[in-house]
DNA sequence: AAAAGAAGGACCC
DNA sequence: GCCCAGGGTCCTTCTGAA
């Protein structure tokens, strides 16, 4: 079968391989229900889960069939397929409400609805922007680890676990991915590459978006598809790998259409309102990116299966579906996508994950919770990263997935912190549940203090002034510590410094203040005991108590002034008044954006000390 | 009362 | 001989309050 759509010319085809993907899956199920004397829904459902997704590249020609059932028959009975069909029967039933939910609007007339939607669809359409040149490269095809083109005619596909790929490809022969190389080849793909557009982001490790706008107006001989088939062919030149690629108006849509033609080919979708709506009317759905197999079903059980469809149905997708899904479903369904590439990404969480035979072990478990939190202090200082939530996942020997998030006062980033916070969930992990067997332990740092980014003095001034209260330059005056989140008084801004370098230092350690504080947690972990328990997991942190007091107060304070824009000034006001466990000054804190703006100065005290002087 | 934090999911590569 | 990863992001729902 011949799944190698060509979008320019053939719009049909693409219903036709619907049609046929959808025969196909018919003709397994038969299959497998004759062998199994299985009907149930669920079933057939989990293998619609477990099933190749046809949609993806690279797997035309492939014996679906077969495939399918070695997959059905290797994984039936194992816990895995079990907590499928178990996610999948609830998921099952959400669709069945929905539907109820559908029929009912269905019966409605909703014509002003229906008005209003459709301005809006038409509002958006005449705001298309279809000014840029996007690209969308894609490498993955030939270079990654697990599934090459050979093993994917076998119907081998990444993330197959290694037993069943082997009955699927019997000589197939596992080699372990080389990081180095990878590294190397993809530190020479950018560089042909931001020669055309130094601002181009790498989305992942094998795929890039660039904005070719520029290029074509210095270089007006090019067209879209010359430049990038110029690219693709640097690219081949320096790497011997090929690359597929995708050009159109947004970003959605190029990357869209590097998948079309793969794994070495490009497709481009010219920037004219007409060719958009045409090639979005009839894009089956499970090919836009951030749609996943589960809102496919979903969809697909309301009938919609292309982004036509969809745009027909936005009325009642709005009231089925949540405000952010419908705003981004109303955009797929229009072929609207972002044409602005923003290669500033900032992480905003590090994580690791390990999987292993199944534990229950109480002893076991804190030992690979000693070896995880290494591996993460690892990643953690060389990203050079503070954070102050640590989240403990787990995975049942039933493949439930639990996580539990702990959020202290203090940044941390040593191994023994990360391990005490980490253990205190696991303890009350294991108080719970206590004869859990688990295959799998993960965890991750969050809530990161961030030292370097967006820190301008212009933005501190502009905030002072705004509130009409603080000259940056002034003296006396009251400063915010973004670390401590409190306003401090004083003369000079040299003090303001030295109280902010204070807190960086004291950042380091958790103290007891810091499981105090946290109540809530404390209740729901059973963490009431206070002493005994903290010093045996907290081993050698004395308790500085007028920290742990202020901390105490903070988090009352907090909580206190939610809404309330209070008193900066009023030194007398109890509720207000904190003494910073740093430097010892009287603060005033109001609401929490301003103390973040506060951190952000602190953290910034180079820059300050520069300006003052 | 609103904002935030926690837990759970869906998705992507 | 093992026996469906691991590293991220974003969205949604629930909770809750000194």
């Amino acid at each position: 079968m011949n799944y190698d759509m060509n979008y320019d010319n053939n719009y049909d085809e693409i219903n036709e391989c619907e049609n046929e993907e959808k025969d196909e899956y018919n003709n397994v199920k038969e299959k497998i229900n004759e062998n199994e004397n299985k009907t149930d829904k669920v079933t057939d459902n989990v293998l619609y889960r477990l099933s190749l997704n046809p949609n993806k590249g690279g797997l035309q020609n492939v014996d679906k069939d077969k495939v399918n059932k070695i997959i059905y028959e290797v994984s039936k009975g194992s816990a895995f397929f079990k907590n499928a069909k178990e996610r999948e029967k609830i998921h099952t039933e959400r669709i069945k409400e929905m539907k109820k939910k559908y029929i009912e609007l269905k019966k409605r007339t909703l014509d002003y609805e229906k008005q209003k939607i459709e301005n809006l669809m038409k509002k958006m359409e005449n705001e298309r922007d279809l000014s840029q040149y996007i690209v969308h490269i894609d490498m993955s095809k030939s270079m990654i680890s697990t599934a090459n083109y050979e093993e994917r005619k076998y119907g081998v596909r990444s993330a197959m676990p290694g037993y069943i790929a082997l009955k699927l490809c019997k000589d197939l022969i596992l080699v372990p991915p080389r990081h180095k190389k990878y590294h190397e080849v993809s530190l020479e793909i950018r560089k042909v590459i931001s020669s055309y557009d130094p601002n181009y982001c790498p989305a992942s490790v094998d795929e890039v978006f660039l904005n070719i706008t520029n290029f074509l107006e210095k270089n007006p001989l090019y067209t879209p598809s010359k430049v990038t088939e110029e690219i693709r062919q640097k690219i081949f030149e320096k790497t011997k790998l090929t690359a597929s690629a995708g050009i159109a108006p947004n970003l959605m849509l190029a990357k869209i259409c590097s998948d079309m033609n793969k794994p070495n080919g490009q497709t481009e979708l010219k920037n004219d309102a007409n060719e958009v709506e045409k090639f979005v009317k009839l894009l089956p759905i499970g090919k836009v990116s951030g749609i996943g197999k589960v809102t496919e079903r979903t969809l697909n059980e309301l009938g919609i299966k292309t982004c036509g469809e969809l745009k027909e149905n936005m009325i009642y997708i709005r009231e089925l579906f949540k405000p952010a899904t419908y705003q981004f479903l109303l955009n797929v369904s229009l072929g609207i996508g972002k044409t602005i590439i923003n290669n500033k990404w900032e992480r905003k969480s590090i994580s690791v994950e390990r999987t292993f035979s199944n534990i229950s072990d109480e002893q076991e478990l804190y030992n690979k919770l000693l070896d995880i939190s290494f591996k993460l202090a690892q990643d953690v200082e060389k990203e050079n990263l503070k954070g102050k939530s640590v989240t403990l996942k787990l995975k049942t020997s039933g493949f439930e997935i639990l996580t539990r998030c702990l959020t202290i006062s203090k940044f941390i980033h040593k191994q023994e912190d990360i391990y005490k916070v980490g253990k205190k969930i696991l303890d009350s992990c294991i108080e719970e549940n206590p004869n859990q067997s688990y295959r799998l332990m993960g965890l991750r740092l969050s809530s990161f203090l961030d030292s370097k980014k967006n820190i301008s003095l212009d933005k501190f001034v502009k905030i002072i002034d705004n509130k009409n209260t603080v000259d940056i330059l002034a003296q006396k005056k009251e400063y915010e510590c973004p670390v401590c989140y409190k306003v401090i008084r004083v003369d000079y801004l040299n003090e303001f410094e030295k109280h902010v370098n204070n807190c960086l230092n004291n950042v380091e350690d958790i103290k007891q203040s810091e499981f105090i504080e946290n109540k809530k947690y404390n209740k729901k972990f059973k963490l009431n005991d206070k002493e005994s328990d903290y010093k045996q997991i907290i081993k050698n942190d004395k308790i500085d108590n007028t920290t742990s007091e202020d901390y105490y107060h903070k988090g009352k304070q907090r909580l206190n002034n939610k809404s309330n824009n209070q008193i900066k000034h009023d030194v007398s006001s109890t509720s207000s008044k904190l003494i910073c466990p740093i430097c010892k000054s009287s603060i005033f804190c109001s609401t929490n954006e301003e103390l973040n703006r506060h951190i952000d100065i602190c953290l910034n005290n180079d820059i300050i000390k520069n300006y003052e002087t």
